[in-house]
DNA sequence: TAAACACATGAACAATTATTCATATGAAGG
DNA sequence: CCTTCATATGAATAATTGTTCATGTGTTTA
């Protein structure tokens, strides 16, 4: 069998070339569609997706979304950070505690298009 | 400490009322809100984020998609069956080959929206 | 119909990740 | 300051998931 960095690949009477090296060069580079996978790993959790569906309504302390989520404060802390980090919510203290509310419109948008996409089957 | 459902919470010193039981009453069920974290998901994996990428300039054999992301058959089949599973992508056999395409511009079109969100930060 | 080929798939394994538990930090009030 | 409360976080655990390996299915061709 014919190889390709040390991974096995089919007889190249399947690889159709032209096909194959036009795809290549214009493939996004490695960094770029790592980082889109990322971004989408972040939505891609039950928890996470309903935090960001309550902050849609209303920017929220960690204590009352772990009544709403009915979950205990530490996971809700932690999946917090996830989405921090990842630039989708931001935070204000006041005093003891800190609300957390949507970074920008763009989270609404990303989720709405989502929902119709299924809603469309 | 007052409990939930089982889960501990903080006193409803902390919890504002009105607004918990507001946005609690406005809250997608979570059947739909589940389905679209596992929507997400399938978008939050680096080799599917390639072989949608590849579709999306070209419907591609197994082979062909082996070929370019220089992975085996087996593991591109198996990413293959969950974009199909999402109804990300449809299948059309040709002889002995099988082609993937993307099911439809709804796809483009949500990777679109995620890479300009990127771009902007 | 037997062999070769492209692809699919079940099971095992490896790696990642969400949640819990215990504890730390940081602010407010006595 | 010392305590209390809201939140954060490190480590351990449990669950999920991607890849590999071996093999099965379905199609063409000799």
């Amino acid at each position: 069998m014919p190889e390709q960095n040390g991974v096995e690949v089919c007889e190249f009477l399947c690889a159709h070339e032209s096909v194959v090296s036009e795809v290549r060069e214009h493939m996004p580079d490695e960094d770029t569609l790592f980082e889109l996978a990322e971004f989408y790993k972040v939505f891609g959790d039950s928890t996470r997706i309903r935090i960001l569906t309550v902050l849609c309504r209303h920017e929220m302390c960690v204590c009352d979304l772990a009544t709403i989520l009915s979950m205990n404060q530490s996971a809700i802390s932690h999946q917090l950070r996830i989405l921090k980090q990842a630039r989708l919510i931001t935070s204000r203290r006041e005093g003891k505690q800190v609300f957390y509310s949507l970074a920008d419109d763009h989270v609404r948008h990303i989720l709405d298009t989502a929902i119709e996409h299924l809603a469309e089957r």
